[in-house]
DNA sequence: CTGGCTTACGGACTTCGTAAACATC
DNA sequence: GATGTTTACGAAGTCCGTAAGCCAG
């Protein structure tokens, strides 16, 4: 199965023209490219680049293969951007002591809610001393 | 950064509706499937699903990064189609000995090439005993 | 001899599975 | 108690770098 890391070592050959400077643009040694253009034109049965002389040159289904990398590598880029745009998911964990009446809980949950950006919240209801409990054993919010 | 793999454990459980039946599509374990969406979960800053009840459920995050997933999986699919279609490369690596007049090479190897569907094509000069020593020790045609 | 790709081999990281804990119904 | 997810930890696989080999100009 071809995997990203591949994919983009790939990119960078196209980019660059030869495998040492590729693998400089990669941040990995020489080698470790090599073996993962091997790995990928195994998985994929084709030869992709032609390595005859100085300069390395694209087979025809190296070509082909060129234009589907640039499409992934654009969609997980793309991906990425759109989830960051967003502020980091804010989970808050709230301990509420089974003391209090239910419609306080409820209503105070109602307000907050509305008023912030909170996406995930989760209740854990209990007696104040199992409540500090829980919170050392880690499971407070952050 | 984001693999290839975590994004098919992360489509799994979208097509599925939990982790069991998810994990059983992937044919991987169920925990190992588990810690997979953590660390996608982890890797983007954001939380992909609720847990909250007996079913699962896509936040808006998960939402949206399921569309950047599913057009990412489908090119990869097109890719491997694509180059699946033609035929695996024919790699023919011939000697030819020195002795031999190069005109003839070069008149041989232009009516191979317009006859034939090779792709790659490297030719050996050398002397007979040298292209024997060169195929016994492996770097002949297959 | 230089520049560049491949092969060989260990080390290090991480994916994976089993087992157990935890949670919800 | 049944169903389902998370955590813990050891085993297996693989990515990676160093070193050496191979080839062309």
């Amino acid at each position: 199965m071809i995997e990203r890391y591949v994919l983009r070592y790939f990119l960078a050959v196209v980019d660059q023209g030869n495998f040492t400077r590729a693998a400089a643009q990669c941040r990995i040694s020489q080698p470790t490219l090599s073996v993962g253009i091997a790995k990928l034109e195994a998985s994929l049965g084709q030869t992709l680049f032609l390595r005859n002389n100085r300069r390395i040159e694209l087979t025809p289904s190296g070509t082909r293969f060129a234009v589907h990398a640039r499409r992934i590598e654009a969609e997980f880029a793309a991906a990425e951007r759109d989830l960051q745009d967003t502020a980091p998911t804010k989970l808050v964990r709230i301990g509420v002591a089974t003391t209090l009446p239910p419609s306080w809980i409820a209503a105070a949950l109602g307000r907050a809610r509305r008023a912030s950006t909170i996406e995930r919240l989760e209740v854990v209801e209990g007696r104040s001393s199992e409540l500090v409990a829980l919170l050392d054993r880690g499971r407070g919010s952050t």
